[in-house]
DNA sequence: CCGTATCCTAAATGATACTG
DNA sequence: CAGTATCATTTAGGATACGG
């Protein structure tokens, strides 16, 4: 994705609060959009990357491919290419990936009891209901 | 603080996240840059603007009064305004503030087992040991 | 002391076209 | 199928100046 500019006060307090505590750059890595609703996704058995992209719907290939690479990076996933033609690469969970789904899990209980409810905008509206 | 355009699909994808599952708004709230730090420096007993503004050294106050904003409207602390002159204004976390420091702990100790050691750069080298 | 208003920069996200 | 390269757009973060 984009590179960083390392002398902006943009990245110094980036890299300053990363260093401080290691929950900065955990927080920073899942919460990047579609981060944890690839985890979820596969999670529940989606293994390959058209399968992903299709149950998130509106995902791009560039994020997709993008989030994907961190949850390789940081050990969240195994990647599997099985060297074929047309291409064949399945994903999978690790125990970290579970660990950290079940932590997902616990924060999206508590963040229901904070997170006033939304009435569905047009943009979901006629979609079958979500996780 | 910035405004949001409505028909971009930038947007309506978060828009879309948010409205699936309500961890996708925890997890953009909480991972805003310096929240955490402002949380848990309230939790540490700084309770005025000026103590968490010094505590955390290079935040703005920009940032400092939006990440306030947040955590109030969110119910994850309280303001008391003194209406005094000069303004006296003291913060304190609430019991959901102090479920989320919980849980945020938690996810620290995760996160230490899947983030990499950081070597100090310049700009921490000089401070005494945060956290 | 406790902020707000304005402006600017940089990073994240996404569209499109393309490849082995 | 499983991506990458390039480019454009949108948003978050920050600097500065100022106000009750």
């Amino acid at each position: 994705m984009s590179e960083r500019k390392l002398s902006s006060t943009n990245y110094r307090n980036q890299a300053y609060l990363e260093e401080k505590c290691a929950l900065n750059e955990m927080l920073d890595l899942v919460s990047k959009r579609w981060f944890t609703d690839v985890l979820f996704c596969i999670e529940e058995g989606n293994n390959r990357f058209k399968l992903i992209k299709d149950d998130l719907k509106y995902i791009s290939d560039t994020i997709l491919s993008d989030r994907l690479k961190l949850l390789e990076k940081y050990g969240l996933i195994t990647r599997t290419d099985y060297d074929e033609i047309p291409p064949k690469v399945e994903y999978a969970l690790t125990g970290k990936g579970e660990e950290l789904s079940v932590l997902l899990d616990q924060m999206c209980q508590f963040s229901e009891t904070i997170i006033p409810v939304k009435t569905p905008s047009f943009y979901t509206k006629n979609t079958t209901a979500p996780i």
